[in-house]
RNA sequence: CGGGGUGUAGCUCAGCCAGGUUAGAGCACUUGUUUUGGGAACAAGAGGCCCUCGGUUCGAAUCCGAGCACCCCGACCA
């Protein structure tokens, strides 16, 4: 490809947009182009770089027996119905209809889809397992698109799912594709860890996500210093601090002039934190949902949703609480269905369990009550692990280790899903014995967009992207200086021509630009090997061949500079 | 959806508060001359529905109202 013709220009500034330093190489490189939010085009380098991107993808799943098959986008609704994920799925399906006003809906996932294709293909245990996979664009009715690539609307995903006889061989296929998983990362140049996450929308049981720890990532991870036990917060599993038994008191009512904080109230009543039950209210669906929860903890909303059945939450603000005829500074699950106006269900941490004589509200503004106690005063509709373990907390694998807080990038999610799909849709199969068995069935997922925009964030330096020699667009970048001096320019075109004739890819810039401004091209584009040609090299009889991550060139003869590109290519 | 911010040339921004000639700069782009090893110099040019609609006014990029878009923080996820 010759610069000259290249339909992209770099960027001496990045458009505002940008904030993150791999966003802005990704524009000032003119890889991408945003459309609208969270929708970009790819422009030709970003093209190739995502193009090769997939082959690595590709090789990776198909050396594990991975088979690539390609599914539509648009899924009639039925099929969602189908499944049960037509009423459940958050956010919202986007949905199409055609001429006949029949429902479509552009696929965000395709768990449906390929349950569906694997139904009326596979009838014996002889083919499987199965492992099934594509590439391709995947639409989501976001509700925010975020940090250039990092979260799209519209994306571009490898998406592999597993059909076994048994649970055993999912614990196999599993086992192979997050293996599959370490090979792809450390090929591609990206540090990346498997932690331990909630399946969300996905459902099943276990599930892990690779993340690519960065501060500018949107997911907080919990590491512990001790035992090594890694998760997303959604999931960490942490310690709770424990409270001594004691006998349970009489419940008493305090005034608290003014009081309407846990924080305040430990202050004011001079106890700590967790001592006390906090009120969150929630609507959930609609529903009015009261959560109790020890002050010292917070809520987790992934773990709550979960506990009702996958619902969509929202906080609600005081004016809603109050037209329940509820307090929000001062509510309290003591009495609480008697007052509400409304119909609510009570879910608590499952550490009221244990915590005796907590101070709680008293339903009315400037009062709370001590003593309360779990069973005695109040039920709870639901109890469970609902609480948020953060950074500091004691980490619930081990003895004696706490966690540290990392940013992450998600770029890729293994799950494994059972038989949640294939029984809904009745994926079944004839076993040795001839009786009629369900699929168990696995999915697992790498964002690509993403996993680009990951790459460009770790490999790159001040002056650009340093791309992995398995993704770069091009794997030489010629530089011809003064190309209408002293036969630059035909030894350039010589050099183009050779190489791409040993099919080695080329970007050759044959611009009339000054030096400056091709070598500043040079590292933005940050393709892996630079040959410089020009009349001071040429007197020489060399090119200069210079690494994008080495500090030093390196002078070769003009007629060994084929072999020597074409071998380090 | 809640909170915050921004919309003026391809990109980065000034102008707006205190309304008033043909709306500016840098970068990028075109042409010419001179340059030529780390984002060159000079000259000449092209390029703008000042986000949209409505209002106030003799007059609106500027003031007022509504809307839309984009960015950031939270809920969703690859």
């Amino acid at each position: 490809m010759r610069l000259s013709k290249l339909i992209a220009s770099t960027l001496r500034e990045a458009p505002s947009e940008a904030e993150t330093p791999g966003h802005q190489l990704l524009l000032r490189a003119g890889l991408i182009q945003q459309l609208a939010a969270g929708i970009y085009s790819f422009l030709p380098l970003g093209w190739r770089a995502m193009r090769k991107l997939e082959q690595v993808i590709r090789e990776e799943m198909d050396a594990i027996g991975g088979q690539e098959v390609h599914m539509p986008v648009l899924q009639p609704v039925e099929l969602w119905a189908e499944s049960g994920r037509l009423e459940t799925y958050i956010p919202p399906l986007l949905i199409v209809k055609d001429r006949r006003d029949r429902e479509l809906a552009l696929g965000p996932t395709h768990e449906e889809v390929v349950t569906d294709l694997f139904r009326k293909q596979v009838q014996s245990y002889r083919n499987m397992p199965a492992l099934v996979y594509q590439i391709q664009n995947k639409f989501r009715n976001e509700v925010r698109a975020r940090g250039g690539l990092i979260r799209l609307r519209e994306f571009i995903m490898k998406d592999m799912y597993s059909f076994d006889a048994d649970w055993d061989g999912l614990d196999k296929s599993y086992d192979a594709i997050f293996s599959a998983y370490v090979k792809l990362f450390k090929r591609l140049s990206l540090p990346a860890i498997p932690v331990d996450a909630d399946s969300g929308a996905i459902g099943g049981k276990d599930s892990e996500e690779f993340m690519y720890l960065t501060e500018v990532g949107e997911d907080t991870v919990l590491i512990c210093n001790e035992c090594g036990y890694a998760a997303n917060t959604e999931k960490a599993d942490h310690r709770k601090l424990a409270l001594p038994e004691e006998a349970l008191a009489d419940l008493e009512e305090v005034a608290t002039p003014g009081i309407k904080t846990i924080e305040a109230l430990a202050e004011f009543l001079k106890v700590g934190p967790e001592r006390t039950l906090k009120a969150v209210f929630y609507a959930a669906d609609g529903e009015l949902v009261f959560v109790a929860i020890r002050g010292d903890l917070e809520v987790n909303e992934t773990k709550l949703r979960n506990a009702l059945g996958g619902a969509e939450l929202r906080l609600m603000d005081d004016k809603e609480v109050a037209a329940a005829g509820l307090v929000a500074g001062s509510a309290s699950p003591v009495g609480l269905k008697e007052l509400a106006k409304r119909e609510v269900r009570i879910v608590a941490d499952d550490t009221v369990l244990s915590s005796p004589n907590l101070v709680a509200g008293a339903n009315k503004a400037d009062a709370h009550l001590r003593n309360v106690n779990y069973e005695r005063d109040w039920q709870a509709d639901i109890v469970t692990d609902i609480s948020e373990a953060g950074e500091g907390d004691a980490c619930a694998r081990c003895e004696g280790g706490t966690f540290d807080a990392k940013r992450g990038i998600e770029i890729g999610h293994v799950f494994k899903l059972g038989t949640v799909y294939t029984e809904k849709l009745g994926a079944k199969f004839l076993d040795a014995e001839g009786k009629q068995q369900v699929a168990v069935m696995g999915c697992y997922g790498i964002g690509v967009d993403r996993l680009l925009a990951a790459i460009i964030e770790e490999n790159h330096d001040e002056n650009g992207i340093v791309w992995p020699k398995s993704i770069a667009p091009f794997a030489v970048h010629i530089v011809a200086l003064n190309p209408d001096k002293e036969g630059v320019s035909e030894a350039a075109e010589r050099l183009y021509d050779e190489l791409r004739e040993r099919g080695v890819d080329v970007l050759y810039d044959d611009r009339e630009e000054s030096a400056g401004v091709k070598f500043a091209d040079a590292d933005l584009l940050g393709m892996p090997l630079r040959v410089t040609v020009s009349p001071r090299n040429l007197k020489q009889g060399s090119v200069e061949i210079k690494g994008r991550s080495e500090a030093d060139a390196e002078m070769v003869p003009l007629s060994e500079a084929v072999e020597r590109l074409a071998g380090m290519a």
